[in-house]
DNA sequence: CAGTTATTTCAGAAATTACCGAAATTTAGT
DNA sequence: ACTAAATTTCGGTAATTTCTGAAATAACTG
């Protein structure tokens, strides 16, 4: 069995988990492969080298070295070095909230920020005579929906996980602490 | 003109969003005449029709009734009917945070959910002898973290839309409330 | 209900994206 | 420096997705 030499063994609940992110990789915005990739790194023990990515997942080499440069452009991955061993290994990190984290960073940096600045732009510049004003007032709208959002977030990004985990579990009883505020600070 | 009887005039502003909408598109994981098309519609003042929305962005009719397809299956649009005209015209929600909230119901839905399910399945059946512990541990942590996350969502999802900005507003002061619930609760 | 107008469906063309193998490059040991 | 192992790059093909025009269907009018 000359191919199996890197092959991981897979049961089938981990196979089943591969599968499913591959499957939703085009929903979240990544292919199928890197989906695969990931979702073996988070549920393997061990850290993983690309062989064995390749291997284990059927895909060719090359294929997974672009997975590999992808996923660190993520800032998902960490790199384990092994004594005596010239490849490189890959695992995810342990607390899943950095993941969730990270990619929260990331994806707002893609997806949000341009679109932020594109909007700030529309509306800082002294708009050209014939401009829709009802157009701009939109965009204010979802200028600043987005802003507010994208600062609140900022803001969870320098929690612990244990405060955040904490807060979530709040949940709307932070309703209650909004009455409260209500009605202290309500004018009139 | 035989061309432009039913386009609509657009501003260089009006002109950018959409532009910037198209281009973003793929990355928010729709295709770019989608997204041209909800940008037209958001900044349009009066609903349009999708001759108008054919027409305004360069598209065939039936891409355009593709279009309209897909955004109603995310409950993106509102449609106005005219009297004495046949046609159907299509608006956005007036309330940006409305739109939100539609998003990331919709997102949640086709997004998070199936993830969901698919591991709460991996978790609950008395999994065959072979399966990896370390596998079913780490997706217990995805799964329980993005269950908090979902439910926390769900109890925003009923809030009024000036509660949520209030509320989002607070951001970090949220946390000066855990450290007194912290304090309060602490166990010996 | 015959004639229009509006809308949707669908097969395939066009465009984009994913993937592979071969060649090139980098890295580390000798 | 030389060699061999490991990794990356890249051209091209395969697969997928997007978009169109033609045809079908539906909705309305007189």
């Amino acid at each position: 069995m000359q191919d199996s030499e890197n092959a991981i063994e897979l049961d089938d609940v981990s196979q089943a988990f591969i599968q499913h992110f591959g499957e939703m990789g085009s929903r979240w915005g990544i292919n199928r492969t890197v989906g695969q990739m990931y979702a073996l790194l988070v549920i393997s023990e061990q850290p993983l080298s690309a062989d064995q990515l390749a291997e284990t997942l059927h895909l060719s080499r090359s294929n997974v070295s672009m997975g590999i440069k992808e996923l660190n452009a993520w800032n998902l991955l960490r790199t384990v070095p092994r004594s005596g061993d010239r490849k490189t290994y890959f695992t995810t990190p342990e607390d899943v909230w950095e993941i969730a984290r990270t990619l929260i960073a990331e994806k707002r940096k893609r997806e949000i920020d341009p679109t932020l600045s594109m909007m700030r732009n529309a509306l800082m510049g002294e708009s050209a005579p014939g401009t829709s004003q009802y157009a701009l007032s939109r965009i204010r709208d979802m200028h600043d929906l987005i802003e507010l959002l994208v600062d609140w977030s900022d803001e969870m990004q320098t929690l612990q996980s244990t405060r955040l985990k904490q807060l979530f579990k709040l949940g709307s009883s932070v309703n209650k602490v909004l009455d409260l505020t209500d009605k202290v600070t309500r004018k009139k």
